[in-house]
DNA sequence: CGCATACTTGACGTCATTCAAACCGTGTGG
DNA sequence: CCACACGGTTTGAATGACGTCAAGTATGCG
């Protein structure tokens, strides 16, 4: 077995999980292993020949940056996700790391053919991306939701769930994977407003701070009410 | 060959365009037509077992209905679209039709088996996924962006796009596929200001307005300088 | 200790929403 | 033919929310 592959740590979640031992060999003949550093780019939007890749460890952002300098923050890609534009001629959005990150990359060509060898890998591939679009509509109709406290509150309200191990239900206390900042990007906002629609949580006693990224829940139904959602989501974006 | 498949109109462009003769046969027999009148449903949010379809004709869009009624449009599906979500145990959104519409809808489990036993079909249908998101991150980049003028104009934009033949260059005229209340479900902004944003556009003179739904484009560049983009997308979201 | 970075807080202006009324094209019934 | 109601649209005035600009407060690092 691939030394690599066996100690992976998203080995049975990846997509290549679907492989059997010997294809998954086979095809980490053609992958690398990479390693960003918080800040650094995978690749750029304009980039062709982008490598495709799925995240090991760490956390990746899927940005679009406008024509005025703002960044609009596309998606979070978490640990086993897939990143790449397949038949895309070239990459069409920033992809950067969040934290510090290791990556399996796969030349486009690479992956093309594996795809066409591998009909499983194809199938897999297919759940993920319509997984990613699932999760990219519930941003989109966060972000077409009105109020900023409801947008704020139904992105910690993921965050917690998605921090969570079971996915079932939230996690009590998390860590916030973005700055003040990236959480504006995120929801459209601006940093100012998002800092005092924390402060409104608190004080409503949703919520409580603990340091500058720290979350505590104090109410979760308060903040979940506060969302105006109904039903939570995991980080795939499948209802719990 | 079945004669539906014979002649129907997508049948080079569809999903199914990518398999042989009697391949399609067979899963032609799996599949039913199936008309829907503009407003109809063809699945709502929570509906177990919601079938896939193929469009056809016409036009769907793709909707979430927030607690407090309010309705955001995620997506527009044009003639050759798939819509369903395959893996997930029910549908999380409403499809609903925006005009009279015809489709060729098949059971999840055909489906299914079809993916398994036509490698090609799942490779179809990895890139449409991956097109929507990509047409579903740009409409999320768009719902992102500050302006309620910016906006409009970047979909009216993508309209004119879409409506020309060639997808490479914009229609000169066109009628909207949205009423002005849909418009603003899609981009998160209320009739009013759409109203007086087409009003704006019009006054700047890069647009005029013929009836209710018509437009006309007088200075596109204009219409793309609002719009902040630099570029331009297809109906897929390819840039062009 | 000094500086840099991130976050918070306040005052003010702008822009989208809200509520309200008028408008227009269409279809219906007298 | 006209009167009327109806849905979709336009327009107006006032409110309120978010953005902008600016100052102030941590927290960490050299």
């Amino acid at each position: 077995m691939n030394p690599t592959c066996a100690s992976c740590p998203v080995r049975d979640s990846a997509a290549c999980s679907v492989l059997t031992e010997e294809e998954r060999d086979t095809l980490a003949l053609a992958g690398h292993t990479r390693s960003l550093k918080r800040g650094e780019m995978l690749f750029a939007a304009g980039d062709d020949q982008a490598a495709c890749a799925t995240l090991v460890s760490g956390a990746l952002k899927v940005s679009a940056i406008s024509s005025d300098g703002s960044e609009q923050i596309l998606a979070l890609i978490h640990p086993a996700g897939f990143i790449g534009e397949l038949f895309a001629p070239y990459a069409h959005h920033d992809v950067v790391a969040l934290t510090d990150s290791k990556l399996c990359t796969f030349a486009r060509t690479d992956i093309d053919r594996a795809i066409e060898t591998y009909p499983a890998l194809a199938r897999a591939l297919l759940r993920r991306a319509q997984e990613d679009l699932l999760a990219t509509r519930n941003l989109l109709e966060l972000a077409g939701n009105a109020s900023a406290e409801c947008r704020l509150a139904a992105l910690l309200h993921d965050f917690a769930a998605a921090a969570s191990d079971s996915s079932c239900n939230l996690a009590r206390k998390f860590e916030l994977p973005l700055s003040r900042g990236e959480i504006a990007d995120m929801l459209g906002l601006t940093i100012e407003t998002v800092s005092r629609k924390f402060g409104k949580l608190e004080e409503a006693g949703a919520i409580a701070r603990k340091g500058k990224r720290g979350i505590e829940l104090i109410e979760p139904k308060l903040l979940q009410s506060i969302s105006g959602r109904q039903f939570a989501l995991n980080e795939h974006g499948t209802v719990i």
